[in-house]
DNA sequence: CGGTTTTGACCCGCGC
DNA sequence: GCGCGGGTCAAAACCG
């Protein structure tokens, strides 16, 4: 009790700062929106220009270039102009914001439908609803006619398609799927399955599995919808990439922000089948009003397709050895194997819906033993990683009930982040707390507000990972996603 | 026998 | 309004 009292008033020592250091991050935030409105006008003008399609909205992310296996002359053009866009980035809180948000929801074994009430305190769009939780989307009625290039979007529903090489007929992905129908695809003389998803009988996801015409060993995998069940242990990684991926879309969309430095970046390996193929999602924001960064992640694209915003997360190829979105935050390769970061560099935070979801390099210098950087289980194949030998039962959970709370809230986890890992990053000896320059990278310096807080705690490391069904499940499957 | 796959028909949105 | 194409339905076939 005593410890648990001491870990209390710490905790509240931490809220007191957090707080101010919110408030700051959100004073900071309006003003950056303000700027963003300035150049919004402009943006819209170069993408009209450009003779983009009125409905076919521009995602103004800078996402790099699109991949050179994604042929489509429009998604040529949606690339062309995100270079230009992402000039007048600044505007990648917001954006990580919401996606911690999913996240959080994500990892909750309640239905997503559960509306967090402080998302709207920061982002400032509470209207704002997930596409996914609504199916089918033709249903949706496509009402809103506003000077916003962005909001249809929304109405539309977000596919992430994923692109592997793979022998099988499906990548396994750990979800079980039921195929519904084939189609014969006009342009592609492979036929296109669409199956549902079986583990629950109300379950909105389905995906589609065709292979690419081009070059008939890469299955396109584009999933549609977020689970409303808990997955299996070795579905979370997918599913969380996904939903991750697709709030990223919504997310940036409803921000109506052009010019958003955001980056996804699928960097691989080359694996033969399976979920294997998730090696890594990174979402890495930039986000400084005095220094603008560009990270080009050569290997996704985002497009609007058929009306339906696509993000597509090639896992093909591999990204170049030196590429500079490697290079920006740390000087040793940190992507050699799975990972699922969301970054920023603006404020410090890496959220885990799931264990899963997220494992870190195992050959990064600072952390050679996994225990204090954001590790699932997949990391820790034959063994619990470390977050789940619990030695503190009860402590952990009286810390994680009062984290969790914190943690529901989005904008405050991502002011907790900042403030967190300002707090405790430096004493992890490779977080660059660049002020001016913002360089920092939130995979090193992670949070945490689960199992073992003291341990991580130590190590000036902290994960987050919201508490849910899955991430206590027996790491039985991990296996599957180190071969 | 229950679950899954196949496959032709049907629905619906979109472009012309 | 019409045609096209993507997506879904549902009955039959298939499978373990």
């Amino acid at each position: 009790m005593g410890e648990v009292r001491e870990e209390n008033e710490r905790l509240k020592l931490l809220l007191c700062q957090i707080g101010k250091d919110y408030q700051s991050l959100k004073t900071r935030f309006l003003d950056l929106v303000q700027k963003e409105e300035a150049n919004k006008s402009l943006t819209l003008t170069m993408s009209a220009a450009s003779g983009l399609e009125e409905h076919q909205h521009l995602i103004s992310l800078s996402l790099g270039r699109c991949s050179s296996s994604d042929p489509p002359k429009k998604e040529d053009k949606r690339c062309s102009n995100k270079e230009d866009d992402g000039k007048h980035n600044n505007n990648g809180l917001q954006l990580g914001l919401q996606l911690q948000c999913k996240f959080e929801l994500q990892g909750s074994t309640e239905p997503e439908k559960n509306n967090n009430p402080s998302t709207e305190s920061s982002l400032g769009k509470p209207e704002e609803e997930e596409p996914n939780e609504v199916w089918p989307p033709s249903k949706i009625l496509k009402t809103v006619t506003t000077g916003d290039v962005s909001e249809p979007m929304l109405l539309k529903k977000t596919r992430v398609s994923v692109k592997t090489r793979c022998d099988t007929p499906t990548m396994n992905d750990g979800c079980q799927w039921r195929k519904y129908g084939q189609k014969i695809a006009k342009g592609n003389p492979c036929p296109r399955a669409y199956y549902r998803c079986t583990l629950s009988p109300t379950c909105p996801v389905r995906k589609q599995v065709q292979r690419c015409s081009d070059d008939m060993s890469i299955l396109i995998t584009t999933y549609e919808g977020n689970h409303n069940h808990p997955l299996p242990l070795n579905a979370t990684a997918m599913a969380s990439t996904t939903s991750a991926a697709a709030s990223m879309l919504q997310s940036q969309s409803s921000s109506s922000q052009p010019g958003l430095g955001t980056s996804v970046s699928a960097p691989t390996a080359s694996m033969s089948s399976s979920a294997n193929h998730l090696h890594a999602l990174n979402f890495n924001f930039a986000q400084n009003s005095m220094r603008y960064h560009r990270y080009n992640f050569p290997n996704s694209s985002i497009s609007t397709c058929n009306s339906h915003p696509t993000i597509t997360l090639d896992l093909t190829t591999p990204p170049p050895n030196n590429s500079s979105y490697f290079s920006r935050f740390s000087n040793t390769p940190r992507y050699s194997s799975a990972c699922l970061n969301f970054s920023s560099s603006s404020s410090s935070l890496e959220l885990l819906s799931n264990p899963l979801a997220s494992w870190n390099n195992t050959s990064h210098s600072a952390f050679p033993n996994h225990t204090n950087t954001a590790i699932g289980p997949l990391a820790y194949p034959g063994r619990q990683p470390p977050y789940m030998q619990m030695t503190n039962q009860s402590l952990s959970e009286n810390i994680t009930a009062a984290t969790k709370a914190i943690a529901s809230n989005p904008s405050f986890c991502s002011a907790l982040a900042a403030a967190l890992t300002s707090f405790v990053g430096n004493g992890g000896g490779v977080l660059r707390d660049d002020i001016n320059g913002s360089e920092r990278k939130w995979g090193e310096s992670s949070l945490s507000l689960n199992n073992q807080p003291q341990q991580q705690q130590k190590q000036g490391s902290l994960l987050l990972f919201p508490v849910s069904n899955t991430a206590s499940d027996p790491p039985a499957e991990n296996n599957n996603y180190i071969k």
